[in-house]
DNA sequence: CCTGGTTGCTTCGAGCTCGAAGCACGTAGG
DNA sequence: CCTACGTGCTTCGAGCTCGAAGCAACCAGG
């Protein structure tokens, strides 16, 4: 116990929980409003938000696995939930046979402009109300590089399967 | 779809999915390397990197869960597997006999001392790596600020109990 | 001493997550 | 054309998570 953690100053430490446990509130404040004001959970936000984010409304399951962090099965399981709501449909790709395509029903958009508004005012309570221009501005440079950084990092032990980057 | 995100600016937006994917993204390398290199799943590290942090090496149950953002019920399992192990003992507290005193065995803390300094070269390598002194000062103030002003900010639909800072 | 409310933890049921294995389609090399 | 491998998604089993309900101990007030 002479050093009381080897690789990180207690700067860093103390920046690394507060991440950690920001984002745990953060998340939890909004999985909980999503739940009760659209029965979705976060997960099921994000597929929806991301397609109603996107031109024609379509995804394939592996884009859409890039960019919400959670795994394949995971995924499957979640578009099955939404798909037997109604708010999403699937249908094969006519470009490649083994490929889902995913659409946001309207359903689907309505239910997500509907709980945008207070989701975000949310995140902004929560997130942005203590921080100034300065602050966000400095955070947002650093989380993008980091981010970035993250990205191009591979994980230690990783199969060199997927490439991160588009699939094709 | 005329006010993308109403309540929150792109900036705001990007800020916030930057933070998402960020912790995300650390969570799983943090978890990956600790469940190979001890198997321990990133909740029972924090468990006992906690209690090898405090004094007597023992706490609350209770005090144990306002650190590590787990339910209850889920504390009590994982601590179930940890008492499984041997990693810590578990003994009704003499002053309050509702009470569970968790403590750290000493197999406990040699585990945490085995695995410790990789995990935060991890952390270091992923997360402070992209990072000078001025963003880590910078980073950290304001996630501290975030972070007391989330503790401090009820949540929307709560029930009145558990005040949050230390229970008694 | 009761009696009602609070607090600390555990048990329980339902649901979600993950990786491994499986299946079907696509693609390259002979 | 046929074979072998790569890719996209789903199914499956095991394990973890949560909140609600339950139980025991503490703490008033009468």
């Amino acid at each position: 116990m002479t050093d009381p953690t080897p690789g990180l100053n207690s700067e860093q430490l103390g920046a690394y929980f507060a991440l950690t446990e920001v984002s745990s509130l953060l998340q939890y404040a909004v999985d909980e409003h999503l739940r009760s004001a659209g029965d979705l959970s976060y997960v099921q936000f994000q597929i929806l938000a991301r397609l109603v984010h996107v031109p024609g409304g379509k995804l394939r399951m592996t884009d859409l696995a890039d960019g919400v962090v959670y795994s394949r099965s995971g995924l499957t399981y979640q578009a099955g939930l939404l798909d037997k709501r109604g708010l999403i449909t699937r249908s094969p790709s006519p470009d490649d046979e083994r490929s889902v395509i995913v659409t946001v029903t309207d359903a689907g958009r309505d239910l997500i402009a509907r709980v945008l508004p207070e989701h975000a005012e949310r995140v902004r309570q929560l997130l942005f109300e203590p921080m100034n221009g300065q602050d966000l501005a400095a955070l947002s440079a650093i989380l993008g590089r980091v981010r970035e950084h993250m990205r191009a990092t591979p994980p230690r032990s990783a199969k060199p399967r997927a490439a991160r980057g588009r699939g094709n």
